[in-house]
DNA sequence: TGGAGCATGTAATGAGTTACATGATTGG
DNA sequence: CCAATCATGTAACTCATTACATGCTCCA
């Protein structure tokens, strides 16, 4: 019965060690400290918190005001977060659908591409900015590199990325 | 009834401009083409070939040995297509496990992570020593840059990774 | 000539997204 | 005190993956 449990629902397990908290707590916890690699949504959360209920991984305290019923960690819910932490986690998984566009370029009437390729560069450039700024911040505020390295990661991507965009050809940047 | 198509179907669209082919050809051109940034099934493929006969965005031809058929693009397929090229693009995503297992990292028993992070960071070499070699027959076969920019994506997306593992605490890679 | 492996497709299941519904709060 | 907005959850749908089935080929 204690169904081997997929990445997302760990995560709400997870999270769920620091006290009891509703579906609603969760996607605001999870959308603050792992959205920007793992994205879920409200409804996820909710299908994964029934299911682990159902499993006896969570339990559903009473219910609050509108339905709001917060759930709590139960030991054999320790234990599937803790078995899902001794798997070997899969490959990422990236797609990107702008790529894809160039990929098939060829079939692309001349000047279209160049708006996406930049409206993409903007975003890829707020996004930068954004993790300097959150890694100036944790600096300041004592971190250690430990608790930089997701960050770090974000960083390294965008970095990339925006490299990336630099140096496309005239073909795909001009319109 | 021309249903806007997604993404996965609209790549089939692209390739069958190249002539008609049945879901197992497809399943190879793709992987061989858009594989390294848009994964897809067989399974998907089959449900989207039939989707798309369905809505006459494709015409399924005679089948073969068998019950192998081809299918070929319509001129309505051919409007989806440039339909879909033309709208934006949407933002990449991205899930990685393992950064998943680094954010929650203080549950783990010490040693633990240096194992996984190890065999991801081989994984990444060994991409980006692909990408490479790719690289290197593309340029010598006298590819132009606008051929290569979604393999330089991936390129400057695996060096980023690896010199991401490259600098990671000793916290998470000593074990 | 038969069985190992490849080719080809379908069915069942799981995960993720979008759209919808409704109860609470609160500022005007 | 009511209309706008936020909080909270459910339902319907789309997309993706895994497991299964079966026909063909080819070589030992």
């Amino acid at each position: 019965m204690a169904r081997r449990v997929n990445a997302t629902a760990a995560s709400l397990l997870g999270f769920l060690h620091d006290g009891p908290q509703s579906g609603y707590d969760l996607v605001q916890t999870a959308e603050a400290s792992i959205g920007d690699f793992w994205s879920l949504t409200r409804s996820q959360v909710y299908r994964e918190l029934a299911a682990m209920a159902d499993a006896g991984l969570v339990e559903a305290q009473e219910a609050g005001a509108r339905d709001r019923r917060a759930y709590a960690l139960t030991d054999a819910g320790r234990g599937a977060f803790r078995a899902w932490l001794s798997e070997p986690p899969a490959q990422e998984q990236i797609r990107y659908p702008l790529l894809l566009v160039l990929a098939f370029a060829r079939h692309l009437p001349p000047g279209q591409l160049a708006g996406f390729v930049a409206a993409h560069r903007a975003e890829h450039v707020g996004r930068l900015a954004g993790y300097r700024r959150q890694r100036d911040e944790a600096l300041a505020a004592g971190a250690r590199p430990v608790d930089l390295v997701t960050l770090n990661f974000g960083l390294r991507y965008e970095e990339a990325v925006v490299d990336w965009f630099d140096h496309l050809p005239p073909e795909v940047t001009d319109g």
